[in-house]
DNA sequence: CAGATAATGTACATATCTGTCAAGTTTTCA
DNA sequence: TGAAAACTTGACAGATATGTACATTATCTG
């Protein structure tokens, strides 16, 4: 079996109706919008119009598909975290705003798929060990970024913890604030993470980015 | 209909083997222990030893057992929150440390309980609504907690949606440290949410509750 | 201990999902 | 343009879930 080719854009560039990517994102959006039990191949075949059995020609099972997702996951959002605590930065201030801006917008950290990927944790051991993992490379990164601007090690780690912690539990409750409400609260974040005020010139960056 | 009545221990004072308090036992467990989707009445009736239909003569349908569920959710972990941030301290980092308790032991607060109803209200907007609902009035109690002692209203409410995201997001790491490692980080975290050191003697409290 | 009530079980009707197979149809490319 | 490759489908088989109707049995009460 050979998959059918996308073009540059990734839109479907063969003649064929199905692919191996439409099944994937049609299970995807599923997934982020109503979690694992609403990945059903049934459901997703109506909604793309194919026959159900049309899947098992690009996936050999339900398991499969399922797979796919996950590591799609482990490829796109703890990259990215780590990216942003890489990023360059002037003070610790500066580096706390650069990650907290990729859980604000719609960038390549996709909260809500995080979110769908901890339910599953939830249900599924060798799931919840992969999430383990993740967390804890990004905790590492996050750690290394307070160090980097001169903290202890310990005290870094829990900062790290903290920082990482709200956002978690930010994507967990899934507050739906407007950005003005964040923007508000900002400068408070900023001190309770690192200790220490924003200063006027990196909040108005921070503003401008988002 | 009538439920069987159950002596003070909470115990099967009836001679029948079911119990209304006993299929929503056996769904609790299943749904804390692997989420909604397990809380499935063909399962649960096995695993308890008992016809299936017999479900039927305690509860109307599937949905009103999910209801109990919520329900017993409600009363329980949101009271408990609550009662913590109101219970005697004589300064912030106290106060802060009693809060904290709730979470690290099997008290009257369920933290898998809370991840369980959180993933449920990931897959239905009621849910959602009666979860946002208790975040507020938790956030609530912890801010006022701060303002109590001395702090400005606006930064209150950030230190109280620090502590408190924390804790979510520990939940929803599911991370499974033990208490040494907790303890050691203890004097940061207080650090970091109140702004100050807790005192020796208030950690000594502390540990020795735990 | 008998009748009433509470609880349990059997049988049936129905829905939804998964996966296999063999026979189709479309597209590609030599 | 025609054979091969890429895809699509309907029919079948099986698993598991929900809920209703009705018969049956266990427990309680007077």
């Amino acid at each position: 079996m050979t998959q059918a080719k996308t073009d540059a854009s990734g839109e479907n560039a063969t003649g064929w109706r199905g692919s191996k990517d439409l099944w994937l994102d049609a299970a995807q959006n599923a997934f982020v919008d109503s979690g694992l039990d609403a990945v059903k191949i049934q459901p997703l075949a109506s909604q793309l119009d194919l026959s159900r059995t049309s899947f098992y020609w690009f996936f050999k099972d339900r398991a499969a598909l399922l797979d796919a997702l996950l590591e799609r996951w482990e490829t796109t959002n703890t990259g990215s975290l780590v990216a942003a605590t890489e990023a360059y930065a002037e003070t610790i201030s500066e580096a706390v705003l650069n990650l907290i801006g990729i859980f604000l917008d719609d960038g390549p950290f996709r909260s809500r798929f995080d979110l769908a990927v901890r339910g599953w944790a939830h249900q599924d051991e060798a799931v919840a060990a992969r999430v383990n993992a993740a967390d804890a490379v990004r905790l590492d990164a996050i750690q290394r970024m307070f160090i980097r601007f001169g903290f202890d090690p310990k005290e870094a780690d829990v900062r790290a913890r903290t920082v990482y912690l709200v956002q978690i539990g930010y994507i967990s409750l899934q507050v739906q604030e407007d950005m003005a409400t964040r923007m508000e609260r900002m400068p408070d974040y900023v001190k309770t993470y690192t200790g220490q005020n924003p200063s006027e010139r990196e909040l108005a960056r921070f503003r401008a980015a988002h």
